[in-house]
DNA sequence: CGCAGCGCCTGAAGGC
DNA sequence: TGCCTTCAGGCGCTGC
C-alpha cells in the first residue's frame, strides 16, 4: 500500500524521466477514475511534485496532473511500446520515445487533472501539513487528536492531522512512540514522542526506498528495503523488538492493526 | 459539520 | 485438486 515514503520514492524516479518532456500521445481506460489522463497530451512537464500520497505533475498551461496510487497502482517506463498488459489503466508517449504507463491491479488509485488552486479534488485541498514541515507540530497534534473523538490511529490515516500517513507507518510510528492505537486521547508528551516517530519513520522510508509487501514497486521496477526493517507492522506473533512481549494483532476501526500489549497502553 | 459505515476492486490465501 | 469464502485497505460517497 503506498504511503509517503513509497510516493516520495516513486516521484524521485519519476522526476528525471518527465522534467521537461512533452505527452505527445496517451491513452487511459474509460472510468471517471483514469479518463483524464489524456487531457494532458501536447502540454510538457514543469515539476514532479509530492502532497501526501498524491503526485503532483505541473504542466505547462498552469494545471496539474494527479495521480493516487491507491492500493496497487505503479508507474513503469519503456523504452519505445509497452508490452501488452490487461492492468495498465493510462499511459503517455513521450516525446523521447518513452512510454510511461500507470497499472493498477486493483483500481483503487485514481488520475485527475486540475487548476492551480487544487479546489478540483476537495480531498487533496483539504490535507493536513506536510510531516517534514515546520507547520506539523507537537502543540498542533495533540490539539488536533483531541479535538476528535475519533481513534488516535484512525486519525492517523484520515490525513487531517498529518499528510501521507497510511497503515503500515501508522502502526510503526504508534509502536515507536508506545501510544495505543485505539486511544481517542493523547498527553502532550505522547503528542511529542508521537510526532517525532510518525517523521523519523517516514523518513526511514524514504531513505530505504519504501516498503514492498506486494505489490509496490520503484518507478525501474524494483522492491523497496524498508520491509525487512519494520518493528511491528504485520509483526503479529512475533517478539516486541523493544521489550520481548508478543506483539498483537487487532482490528481497530475495520483496520488491521499490529501494536506491543506492554509497551503500548492506553 | 463530523463521523460511522459501506462500496469499490481483484489476486492471494485459507478452509474444506 | 478444486471450489468457495475471506481478506487486504485508501478514499469517495451517503446518511444520520
Amino acid at each position: 500500500m503506498p504511503e509517503l515514503p513509497e510516493v516520495e520514492t516513486v516521484r524521485r524516479g519519476l522526476e528525471p524521466v518527465l522534467l521537461g518532456r512533452r505527452f505527445v500521445d496517451g491513452g487511459a481506460h474509460p472510468s471517471a477514475k483514469f479518463n483524464a489522463a489524456t487531457s494532458v497530451i501536447d502540454r510538457t512537464v514543469r515539476s514532479v511534485d509530492r502532497r501526501g500520497k498524491y503526485l503532483l505533475i505541473g504542466l505547462d498551461d498552469g494545471r496539474r496532473l494527479v495521480v493516487h496510487l491507491g492500493m496497487t497502482g505503479q508507474f513503469q517506463v519503456h523504452e519505445g511500446e509497452p508490452a501488452a498488459d490487461p492492468h495498465v489503466r493510462a499511459w503517455w508517449l513521450l516525446d523521447d520515445g518513452r512510454t510511461l504507463a500507470f497499472r493498477d491491479v486493483r483500481r483503487f488509485g485514481r488520475i485527475a487533472v486540475i487548476d492551480q488552486d487544487l479546489t478540483g479534488l476537495p480531498t487533496l485541498a483539504a490535507l493536513g501539513p506536510e510531516p517534514f514541515d515546520e507547520g506539523f507540530t507537537a502543540e498542533g497534534l495533540w490539539r488536533d487528536v483531541n479535538r476528535s473523538t475519533a481513534r488516535v490511529k484512525t486519525q492517523l490515516l484520515g490525513q487531517r492531522v498529518v499528510a501521507g500517513v497510511g497503515n503500515i507507518y501508522a502502526d510503526e510510528a504508534l509502536w515507536r512512540a508506545r501510544v495505543h492505537p485505539g486511544s481517542r486521547r493523547i498527553t502532550k508528551p505522547a503528542a511529542g514522542r508521537l510526532r517525532r516517530a510518525i517523521i523519523d519513520v517516514l523518513a526511514e522510508g524514504i531513505e530505504h526506498g519504501g516498503t514492498t509487501l506486494r505489490d509496490y514497486r520503484t518507478v525501474e521496477g524494483g522492491e523497496g528495503g524498508n520491509q525487512h526493517r519494520l518493528d511491528c507492522y504485520g509483526r503479529s506473533g512475533l517478539p516486541c523488538p523493544r521489550c520481548g512481549t508478543t506483539l498483537r494483532r487487532s482490528v481497530i476501526d475495520g483496520r488491521g492493526t499490529t501494536r506491543c500489549p506492554t509497551c503500548q497502553r492506553r
